[in-house]
DNA sequence: TTTTTGGTTCTGCAAATTGAGAACTAAAAA
DNA sequence: TTTTTAGTTCTCAATTTGCAGAACCAAAAA
């Protein structure tokens, strides 16, 4: 019989949570799971319970639920038990940023696999707008390669 | 009285219309807004008018003048006018991948940012979290340098 | 074996988004 | 001056999305 948990935030915590939250939904994530990814990123504890997350967040056994399943499918969040402990304790998953961003050159990489497509099936009339897609094919190889490698350099330097 | 006026699109421009339109209602542009990209981008003539347009997607001319608008904010979509002809003709702007790159670079940096706080608002109990979240912090800094010389490099490739 | 705990899934509603169709507008043509 | 053209804006209906609340479930505890 356990007393009430509760997580307590700060105003300025409150005000980082709603800044992070609309940062993430830009990215296309829902409300409820930006808002969740933020209180882990944000609170004092950074292993929550379950019902931490829906009480700090005012939020529905469903919503968190959800938001939960959905982080953890992106691997942007985990969970650890305690021995003894039937709660899971979710937390951010390390290295997110980067596997975020190496997520969206996902996109780019689609980009560039449908531009050569087009560029395939061109009428050879319009001389100009092709060399102008054929440049925007390069660049998205270009871009990805060096993205890569970014990733690539930024490991070394942390090994 | 001209005559009805007609794209020819083949089965393989309507496929790539479709896959091109997911890319980028992927990145968050609503649909008719993704297909009218995609169409300027595959057909024959790559200067359509407001009415090829809205005929060769079958769009109300509501939905063909949002999306036009949203398109041309963004700066993917200009237009141009013929000496003696009303009509405006719609055309995907130059450098449209690498300005598309830009903006979501803008994103991270966005991050970058409220990272910042973060950081300085955390609790110094937990250690290895704040030491992993500088981490992130770090990285973003160093993403977004590195993308910005991409950008340079890929320029004066150009020229 | 029943009850409690920690969560998931289902049902349904409210709000937001999208786009159709009609009304509208400004400029050019007749 | 009226009509036509080229496009915009308004209104509304249809989806879609996001989440609350309730029902549900499996494992552990009692």
């Amino acid at each position: 019989m356990e007393q009430q948990e509760l997580v307590k935030l700060s105003d300025k915590q409150r005000e980082l949570i709603e800044k992070l939250g609309v940062i993430m939904e830009k990215t296309g994530w829902s409300p409820a799971s930006s808002r969740v990814h933020a209180l882990l990123t944000v609170a004092d504890r950074f292993e929550l319970t379950f019902d931490e997350i829906r009480e700090a967040l005012n939020l529905s056994k469903s919503a968190t639920s959800n938001a939960l399943s959905f982080l953890q499918r992106l691997s942007v969040v985990e969970y650890i038990t305690k021995p003894g402990d039937r709660k899971r304790y979710f937390r951010i998953t390390a290295d997110r940023v980067m596997d975020h961003l190496r997520e969206r050159l996902k996109n780019i990489e689609e980009l560039h696999q449908v531009l050569k497509e087009v560029i395939q099936q061109r009428t050879t009339k319009t001389v100009e707008y092709n060399e102008q897609l054929r440049e925007d094919y390069s660049f998205c190889e270009f871009f990805v390669q060096k993205c890569k490698k970014i990733f690539q350099e930024w490991e070394k330097k942390k090994s």
